[in-house]
Parts: C-alpha cells; structure tokens; sequence
DNA sequence: AAAACGTGGAC
DNA sequence: TGTCCAAGTTT
C-alpha cells in the first residue's frame, strides 16, 4: 500500500516554501542583464524569447547584440524579418526570431511602441505562450502571475508532489498548485517568480540536483522520501540526426551567412538526398523563414 | 493531443 | 559515443 503524492494545495505550507527561497534568492539570484532595470520590458521580452529551450550561456552575447541594435521593439519592426534570422545566429527555432520580430511589429503598430502590461494582451502577440506572457507580466511589470517553466514544474514536483520529475505535458492539478502557492502580495509574488525558477536552473536542476545548497531540502517531499527514481513513462526523447530539422538547419546555415541570395546549387550541397532536402526547403519557404526569389535563387525574407 | 521545431554542452 | 537537457509555442 502506498501513498499518492501530496499535490493538494491545502496540504502545503506556502509561507514555508517562500521564506527560504526568497532568502535563497537574495543571496543566489544570477545578475544577468535582461535583470537590470536597465533591460526594461522590452530587454526582458527578447530574454524570454531567446531562452525558450535554449540555455542563458548560449543566449547572453547574442541577446547584448540584439538589444545594441534594436534597442526598443520598433527598431526591430523597421527593419526586415530576415535580418532578425540572421542575428539570430545559431540559437536555434529560428521561427522564434520571426516571431519576435513578429510581435514587434505588433507592439509597434498596436500598442505605440510599449511593451504591454496587459496579460492577454501579451498572450496575443506571436510567439508569446501561457508562460512567456506571465514572465513578462511579472519579470517586467511587476505583477502577480504563475510562472510555470520547467524549473518551476521540477521543483514543485520534487519539493511539493515527492517525484523526481512531472510530467511530460503540464496539468491543470500544476496549474493549480503554482496558483494556490504564489504569494498574496503583488511584489512578493513577482520576486518569487524568479526565485523559484532560480532555485530550479541553479540548486534542483533535473540531473545532479545539489541538495546540499537547497534552501528547502528539509521541507522538501521528494529528498524527505529518499529521493526515489522516476517511475512511469519514459520522459520524452528527441531524435535530430537524419530528421527534417536537421536539414531545415543546414539550410538556413548558408542562408544567415550569405549577403546575396543563394543559388539552389548552393542550397542543395548540403544535403544528399532530393526529397527530404526539398520538403525541407518547402517548409523553411512555408514558415517564412526563407525567400524564394525568380530565378531560383533564396534568401532570408525582406518582408 | 501529439508532434514538429535547432543547437550545442555535459556526462 | 550517445543520451539527456535547456526560461516553450504552434498546429
């Protein structure tokens, strides 16, 4: 006979959770620069961007650069699409730099050039989730929001539900917790926010997580049942090599490097096989991420 | 609801 | 060396 996790918010003590954390954080918190007051809406939103699945080491210098040239999101509107691909570098979905570039558009045209404030409004323009939107809000402005990364999810999952992992896809029961633990003050929520996506990037990380520094450990329900492995379906695993995506990459490679439009030859050096290269390249042309000029010849999108 | 969507560092 | 993982969104 075993006993199910503890995932009922009325069986947690929130003020326990956040007085440690909260602490932790003050002592802990990273000083990266989409954190500066300097870094403004805008800064923070290109941050959010930028780190949807993609570490913050690989994410730092090529969000200083952007932030140089685009400085405020109709900067970024006034110039091209592909040019925002292109700056993207190598950071991976590029679809994201389109559609940031996307929603500067948007901000421009729609809200004068601010950042808005709004949730919904937030979760309105392109590339901007149910997570994304509440980290603005509350990164940005300030606001009282759950912000429910993957760090958040692992860590409540450890230190609230007693299992190494949650689960593959978010659950209302999630939802629900982060809302029932955020602190009823606005500004102590927001700090929370960060503190506790912080404690899962740097201390209850998914692979050698460091009990030892946790602020939490003796309150947490997973460390307190002896930390016991994963057990139910197998955490998703993802396949790249051979895949369409790897191809649809090498494809854009040679297009962010060159200053005039490709010639289809060059195009087709980089994959072996015609089919798969060309459903590739139909996709890139789909998405908007490449070009197709007469001739057949590509480049990044002017428009 | 499941699958597509890049890239590179760490173990 | 291959697997796992990284502040998700969209269809």
């Amino acid at each position: 006979m075993t006993t199910m996790p503890t995932t009922d918010p009325d069986t947690v003590s929130p003020d326990a959770l956040h007085t440690p954390v909260l602490g932790w954080f003050d002592q802990h918190a990273r000083d990266l620069p989409w954190r500066r007051p300097e870094a403004g809406a805008w800064g923070v939103m290109v941050s959010e961007f930028m780190l949807q699945q993609t570490p913050v080491s690989r994410v730092l210098p090529v969000y200083e650069q952007w932030l140089a040239r685009w400085p405020r999101p109709a900067d970024l509107a006034a110039d091209a699409p592909g040019e925002a691909v292109r700056a993207w570098g190598r950071l991976g979905y590029p679809r994201r730099a389109l559609r940031l570039h996307g929603a500067a558009v948007a901000i421009t045209e729609r809200h004068g050039g601010d950042v808005p404030r709004d949730h919904a409004q937030l979760l309105s323009l392109p590339g901007i989730g149910e997570y994304t939107a509440a980290a603005v809000a509350s990164f940005a402005y300030g606001q009282r929001h759950a912000v429910l990364d993957t760090n958040v999810r692992r860590v409540f999952a450890r230190a609230v539900s007693g299992v190494q992992y949650p689960p593959n896809a978010t659950t209302a029961a999630e939802r629900r917790l982060a809302r029932a633990l955020l602190p009823d003050d606005e500004a102590r929520a927001a700090r929370w926010a960060a503190a506790s996506m912080e404690l899962g990037a740097l201390v209850c990380t998914a692979r050698n997580e460091d009990c030892g520094r946790c602020p939490i450990a003796a309150s947490c329900a997973w460390h307190l049942a002896g930390k016991p492995a994963h057990d139910g379906p197998p955490r998703r695993g993802q396949t790249y090599a051979g895949t369409d995506r790897q191809v649809r990459g090498k494809l854009l490679a040679v297009l962010r490097e060159a200053v005039d439009p490709v010639p289809q030859a060059a195009l087709d050096a980089v994959w072996h096989e015609p089919v798969q290269r060309a459903r590739a390249l139909d996709g890139l042309v789909a998405d908007g991420l490449v070009e197709p000029l007469a001739g057949g010849v590509y480049r990044l999108p002017l428009t």
